[in-house]
DNA sequence: TTGTAAGCGTTATCAG
DNA sequence: CTGATAACGCTTACAA
């Protein structure tokens, strides 16, 4: 049988709101009373019922966490840090799975609300006006992960994709490269495909190498797809000497395909990745990449969140955090 | 403003019980009146409260799911499982990291007890007394993930290892090899190392190969811990020709230290894992490995979790799932 | 078929 | 400092 406030009340003899204070230490009460209470609580293992808590308090100590695909490494790695620091702050999250289908979202979207949830950190493929209309309906504070939010005006934590790109490709020049192939994660607006062109290209101009558009791929973020942007990209003789991958998976797709048709990684070609997700340093060649700090980005989030729920005003909204450039053994230099 | 079963009942003009009886079907309702809860139901976009709800009925359409780390990739796949066939059945998971602690998992154990949850998957790197005691005293559904419970009498879904490394042993042996190494992923008498054992020895014996323990090494299921494992397997000119490791992440570990060190998969030794993890075919050469239904068995998990919740009684509690060996290119035939 | 009212386990208000 | 008691939003006997 499970035990409740009032079992407790009436064994150490003290009304319900007794309990209830020294549980919560909400308000005074008797050092002596507090001990009864305290041995009572500690012999019966009593525990508070959350969920009648809830109930009350109109909150669940809950937090939801919307993603597109859990088994992603990327992602992962992101929900270590959200759920460690959540519990440190006794949150628990709940978890969802869309697989980046928008109706899926919505219907989270909702039901995390109705389930009470304190807050929500939302990861999507794609930012869709249906997302706004949420998020401006609900009062629930909410963080978006990796995402170019400015526009939609929405709280959000990534790096900075302009620079990082930049810096990346400023260090495959340095190494000699002129004709360097990007192969971009996505174009839609709410991503940061347009940033990592820029950089790329900001780099290109800096240095005097003009644009070739042949060699700008769209990877859809998806191995198979930089897969077949590598087929494309050394059909011709003249082929790039190397290749940015704006996600590591992408330039283990990339990769892939120079090793299944004997190339030779970064021999003949060099590539480059983006994010460090664990599997850089599991492939070999070992990948180099820039490390987004990824635990941190969960940890940051849930951290945000955490403050808007005790109602802290944060005067910032849009957290860039720190990347750096790693190098490993996939490029080469060719000067 | 968020409206209630209340504000229904009144602009319906009808009781709560009404509003009550006809969001659940619960009880027979004229279906005039019917209609009217339902036409101010959907104009008003009321949902009801689950946190109330649970608190009457002591149920909270909430799972519990313990694992090890999350960023894993096995346990990423099986999550998708879990939550997909979940939400089918309507209930959300909430999700517990315990970086294989005893101390964290006892106390997401009770913490998830506490907060109602109808049910528990769990899964851990070691089996302890603790564990069961927790099992037996509370009455909640549990099952286990790939750990031998026979002993514990807990339910539990995995494959059957025996046979699944005896059979990738005769493979191995068909293909011409004869030095094998076993590189276990961890030998506590609840985990299959010792079956993996089992019938990688099986298969020497009626080959008529004699076990050499130098072979046997303990990967304790780490990348690195394998990768050192393969340094001394290595060391001598009479190195093993082919390396069977029982986890995906070791067979990369290992391969990863050939490479480094100048041998050639499969050229010069072959090397296959067990799993199948994303990460097997993603890497090159391609792994040679034993497909566990990884996906499945999230999704068998859960639904057994269901099931016992609902009160079905099952008769089995120890399920095992088919394997499958799927050849690629990291093994080769040296006859 | 419908409504009334008790209760789920808490917190919070208000007297004392 | 302490104790009744209302309330949170819902389900479910029990009556009507």
């Amino acid at each position: 049988m499970v035990i409740t406030i009032k079992d407790v009340a009436k064994k150490a003899n003290v009304s319900i709101s007794t309990v209830s204070r020294v549980i919560n230490d909400s308000k005074p009460v008797s050092n002596e009373v507090r001990q009864r209470v305290l041995k009572v609580i500690e012999e019966t293992e009593y525990t508070p019922n959350p969920v009648a808590r809830s109930l009350v308090m109109k909150k669940s100590q809950l937090i939801g966490v919307i993603v597109p695909d859990i088994s992603n490494f990327f992602i992962g790695e992101i929900l270590n840090g959200v759920e460690e620091i959540g519990k440190m702050y006794n949150y628990d999250i709940i978890l969802c799975n869309t697989y980046g289908e928008l109706t899926q979202e919505l219907r989270y979207l909702n039901l995390l609300k109705s389930k009470q949830v304190e807050g929500i950190i939302f990861m999507t493929r794609n930012l869709h006006g249906k997302h706004k209309e949420f998020f401006e309906a609900s009062e629930l504070p909410i963080v978006m992960i990796n995402r170019n939010t400015s526009e939609f005006n929405i709280p959000s934590i990534s790096i900075d994709h302009y620079l990082a790109s930049y810096e990346m490709t400023n260090y495959l020049i340095d190494n000699g490269h002129k004709r360097i192939a990007l192969i971009r994660s996505g174009i839609d607006n709410d991503v940061f495909g347009v940033d990592q062109f820029n950089g790329y290209a900001q780099s290109l101009k800096e240095h005097g190498i003009s644009i070739d558009e042949k060699l700008i791929k769209d990877g859809k973020s998806k191995m198979e797809s930089a897969y077949e942007c590598v087929q494309e990209l050394t059909k011709d003789e003249a082929h790039p000497t190397a290749i940015f991958a704006t996600s590591d998976y992408m330039a283990i797709g990339a990769m892939n395909y120079l090793f299944d048709n004997g190339f030779k990684v970064p021999e003949d070609i060099s590539v480059v990745g983006f994010n460090d997700i664990k599997l850089a340093s599991m492939y070999r060649p070992k990948l180099t990449t820039i490390k987004q700090p990824i635990y941190d980005i969960g940890a940051v989030a849930i951290r945000f969140i955490i403050k808007r729920i005790k109602g802290e005003e944060t005067n910032e909204n849009i957290f860039i955090l720190p990347h750096e450039l790693i190098e490993r053994d996939s490029c080469r230099n060719i000067l």
